[in-house]
DNA sequence: CCGTAATATACCTACTTAGTTATACGGTAA
DNA sequence: TTACCGTATAACTAAGTAGGTATATTACGG
């Protein structure tokens, strides 16, 4: 119930959402499905910048949307818990059922 | 299953969580849950500006998470389907869940 | 036709942010 | 200690965008 939520709590939920709406950052927690990952291994997967994969990471770290562990001179970082996935998958959902529908407004791609 | 998402599906899921990442964008959202409405009647209940709920409007229906219907001088805006609220809710339940965790970033709430 | 109401859009300003490069921090090994 | 590796951060640029005011568009009533 949305009604319940004060305006802080409305800001953290536009933060998360906020979160999620990236290309990038999705490609990263896409990645971390395949389980703990540490940030060089995300920069190998993603083939984006060190620096960007950590500033990306802090704001997911910062959204709740990931965790943390620090080991020697790594640090792992994981998928907070399951609804990151299960959000991730209702969205992609709309995209597979709405499909051509959309792809009017794109193209056929790219 | 996001690793079956192409590059440009990957940017629509983007585009469509980023609408949501927006707290007047989710009120409006929360507004809309009463009903299909019309644009004035969204700025009373947002006390948002005319152009500014228009915009996102715009923004919302580009994304798919509302429809349109034209009625005269009117148009009335509703929610696209329930998924909308779905992905709210558990957006909601996590803030709820987590509580005052998160507060601690946030002090007691502005 | 003209005026008016409801919505959309153009334009502007201030703010946010993705991406980069360079550098700082923290931990390890020699 | 010094050298080095992994990660974080600072500083900068360029691009996007929320919000506002003013104007355009569309549809109705007179």
């Amino acid at each position: 119930m949305k009604g319940s939520l004060s305006p802080a709590q409305l800001a953290r939920v536009a933060e998360r959402f906020k979160a999620l709406g990236e290309p990038a950052r999705l490609r990263m927690l896409d990645v971390l499905r395949h389980g703990e990952m540490a940030v060089s291994e995300l920069i190998t997967a993603t083939g984006l910048g060190q620096a960007n994969v950590s500033k990306h990471l802090q704001l997911l770290h910062a959204a709740g949307l990931v965790a943390r562990r620090k080991e020697g001179l790594f640090v792992y970082y994981s998928l907070a818990d399951r609804d990151v996935l299960l959000l991730c998958d209702i969205m992609c959902d709309r995209i597979h059922r709405q499909g051509d529908a959309d792809q009017r407004r794109f193209g056929t791609g790219a």
